[in-house]
DNA sequence: CCGTAACGGTTACATTTGTAACTAACAACG
DNA sequence: CGTTGTTAGTTACAAATGTAACCGTTACGG
């Protein structure tokens, strides 16, 4: 039986950990590409998922990334605006289209990913290698329970 | 020498996660307090800051919670509307304030803590009482190390 | 003292976001 | 085939946020 340490001080408590461990981070993510791309938040988000998997819909995107449509529409726009992205209707259901990177797209996207991969391994450095595995494992688990339960 | 064991899904970058995380835990817990007291997410944040350390400036809880100015002016504006918090002008220094909780606020903030434990607990049932220490161990190096560097 | 700089906090304006209503395409059932 | 319901995605409008300019107060250097 786990012993639940209670009555928290406010640095203990989950929800502002998570939240200003997660401003922080992509504040400080943010500074690496934003002065490259002048790309947003969401903007970026939405390109690495389809860097990492290409081919989705909207509607995969909003899923996998916990993203609401109408921001995901606006940033697949904005991408598009850019060049870095584009639409193909699909015909066997031309309600959804698949998204895709373009050249472009795809060169930002690698560019980015080495930004990522620093910026990464900078953290695994500070917080401790198998801290960071662990750290990695949990978050992961919580985003899985929290999204079965909605 | 910590291996770094690079490349990346996007599942297991850390902005990615953190954000995830973040959001979900967020949204979860806001369904908890919106509909009892009509609060928004800045707004609890600094009554809890209020709450775990009464009497303190604008200005250290900008500096604790990592939020802008403008956004705790504007929580706390709308928290003194609803009768939750007062101000303290400070004779030695008259540009801050000080701010505290009234008796209302120490009500919510003291029905909202419940609400928070119980959360914090699911979660720590969830995930396991000792990854969730570590978690919260992890997190707060984390945010130090940020806040450091800036 | 006086002028200039810095600080705490607020306000105004532009940008981003959330909510809800909408369009177009499909599906299912009579 | 119509009618009704659902789904993917967009759009319009309201609310929240970030940026920068601002006010009143204090600190400091001459």
């Amino acid at each position: 039986m786990s012993s639940t340490s209670s009555p928290e001080t406010l640095s203990e408590f989950l929800p502002f950990l998570l939240f200003q461990a997660a401003e922080l981070t992509s504040r400080n993510f943010q500074k690496r590409y934003q002065s490259r791309y002048g790309m947003l938040r969401t903007e970026w988000r939405v390109l690495f998922h389809l860097g990492s998997e290409s081919e989705q819909t909207a509607k995969q995107i909003c899923q996998r990334a916990s993203l609401h449509k109408t921001k995901v529409s606006r940033a697949v726009k904005a991408l598009e605006a850019k060049r870095f992205v584009t639409r193909f209707t699909v015909e066997t259901d031309r309600r959804s289209e698949r998204l895709g990177l373009t050249k472009a797209g795809q060169r930002v996207f690698e560019d980015l990913s080495g930004v990522a991969e620093d910026f990464d391994q900078t953290l695994e450095q500070a917080v401790g290698s198998k801290e960071h595995k662990q750290l990695v494992k949990t978050l992961q688990r919580l985003i899985e329970l929290h999204q079965t339960k909605t």
